[in-house]
DNA sequence: TATAGGATTTAC
DNA sequence: TAAATCCTATAG
């Protein structure tokens, strides 16, 4: 509920389709209560969109499974899971329950914040879950929440979309611009220099008229 | 039951 | 450039 940081976001507010929320959810806060009673908090600056069965990057792709089942719950809720055998990955659940999308958090700028053991970057995907203390005990917690809330932010001056990172085995999938960054951010998990370009060039991000700032 | 490989990060 | 490290998905 309401702090330092206001009210949270709905849960209601996620129940659209992953590519909105992921552009949507550029600049607002990540905050979290860690094992030791610590706040954390950090702010969005990279997303990436996972769309639906269809979408060969997403591990909804697959099926319903014991992992990917908070995908298939409502909006709003966490999905937590373990890759390499050792990077807790964070992501939004979206879209109407049953249908199953999520956004993964990739970036965070750190607000005043240390991790558990003095982890000061939050510039990736495993290394903001470490930051912030999140894992899988997370796993489809509400979002709107302690110990795990999303709150409104600074929306981003620029946003950029680029393919997703770290999905090649996707097919035509990997080359989609379902990767949202803000393009003043100095944080990302791969630098805007370094990251290939959209396939379709025009194809502006856009914020929803739904997006909150403050 | 066995095996391959992954929405990554770090170190050599 | 490769190792770390474990869980899931698929094959046998």
């Amino acid at each position: 509920m309401g702090d330092a940081f206001g009210p949270a976001l709905e849960r209601t507010w996620y129940a659209r389709p992953a590519e909105a929320i992921a552009a949507d959810l550029l600049g607002a806060v990540l905050r979290v209560t860690g094992r030791d009673g610590a706040v954390r908090a950090g702010r969005i600056v990279e997303t990436e969109a996972y769309v639906g069965p269809h979408d060969l990057a997403c591990h909804a792709a697959r099926g319903r499974t014991a992992r990917t089942e908070a995908m298939f719950g409502p909006a709003g809720h966490a999905y937590v899971y373990l890759v390499y055998g050792l990077h807790e990955l964070f992501n939004v659940v979206t879209g109407e329950a049953g249908d199953p999308q999520a956004v993964l958090i990739r970036a965070i700028e750190p607000l005043a914040s240390r991790g558990p053991l003095g982890e000061v970057r939050g510039d990736g995907p495993g290394r903001l879950t470490r930051l912030l203390d999140v894992d899988r005990r997370h796993y489809g917690h509400p979002l709107d929440r302690p110990p795990l809330s999303l709150h409104p932010g600074r929306a981003p001056a620029r946003i950029v979309r680029t393919p997703r990172i770290g999905v090649a085995y996707a097919g035509a999938w990997a080359a989609e611009p379902l990767r949202f960054v803000d393009a003043e951010s100095a944080q990302l998990s791969v630098p805007l220099s370094r990251s290939s370009p959209a396939g379709n060039s025009s194809r502006g991000a856009r914020r929803s008229s739904r997006t909150p700032s403050t």
